[in-house]
DNA sequence: AGAATAGTTCGAAAAAAATCGAACTGCAAT
DNA sequence: ATTGCAGTTCGATTTTTTTCGAACTATTCT
C-alpha cells in the first residue's frame, strides 16, 4: 500500500465514480463495508470470488475514485467508505447503493 | 429503430445504470435531454463529437439501461428521460446527473 | 420516382478494463 | 532469522467497450 492519500473528491468526475460503481465486485465491497459495525474492514475480509490481484485492482479503482478510504493497521489495510465527503460531494449516492439487494 | 419497448426498470440492475452513467458523451445526452423544454429531443439534435453510429451506439446503451424512452416521429427519433420511473426505482439518481457541471 | 434526411446495423479495429499467476514488500509472531 | 500473513506490482491474456465507415431501412420532400 504505497499511498494513503486519498483523491480530493473535488477533483473527481461523476463519470469516474459511475465507472468505479459499474462493476458487482465492487458495489459488494462498497456494501459490505457500509453494512459493517464499525464501518471499516480489511481489504481480505470481504469474500469475493476474484483473485488476490483483481481484489487488489477493485479496491484500487474505489481509492482511485474516491469511494473509500484507507488505513494501515500492521500487516493488514483497513478500509472504509468515505461517507460524510460522498455525501456532500454525491449527495444521495451512497443511498442508491445501499438500498439495492 | 426496431423496437421502442423499453426494459422494465424492475429488470435492470444498479450496476448496469452506472456503466452507462460512466461515459461523458452519455451523461451529455442525459444532461440535454433534462434540460430540454418539453424534455425531448431528436437524437442527431444534440451535439456530440462522435460519427452517427457511434452516436447511435449511445443511445441504445442508455436505452437498455432504462434510462431513455424512444418514441418515432416521422423519420426522426424522440428520445426522453424515463424521469418518474427512475425516480421510483433509483431515487436520487437523476438529480445526481442534473447536479453536476 | 428520385433525392435528402434520420437513424440503424454490420464488420472490423482500437482502446480500455478485468483477470490471473508469480514475484515482490512490509509487518508480525515464532 | 525464518516463516507466515496481507496486500501490491508486474506482465500477459482475455473480455468488454468504444469507435468508425459503409451499407442499409424508413420517412419525407420535391
Amino acid at each position: 500500500m504505497k499511498d494513503y492519500t486519498p483523491p480530493d473528491l473535488k477533483q473527481v468526475e461523476l463519470a469516474t465514480v459511475m465507472q468505479a460503481l459499474s462493476e458487482p465486485c465492487r458495489l459488494t465491497i462498497l456494501r459490505t463495508l457500509l453494512a459493517a459495525p464499525d464501518g471499516e474492514l480489511a481489504c481480505g475480509d470481504i469474500p469475493l470470488d476474484v483473485s488476490k490481484a483483481t481484489r487488489s485492482h477493485h479496491f484500487d479503482v474505489l481509492f482511485q475514485a474516491g469511494l473509500i478510504a484507507k488505513r494501515p493497521e500492521g500487516a493488514k489495510c483497513m478500509t472504509s467508505v468515505r461517507r460524510a465527503e460522498l455525501q456532500r460531494r454525491f449527495p444521495g449516492l451512497l443511498a442508491l447503493v445501499e438500498r439495492e439487494s
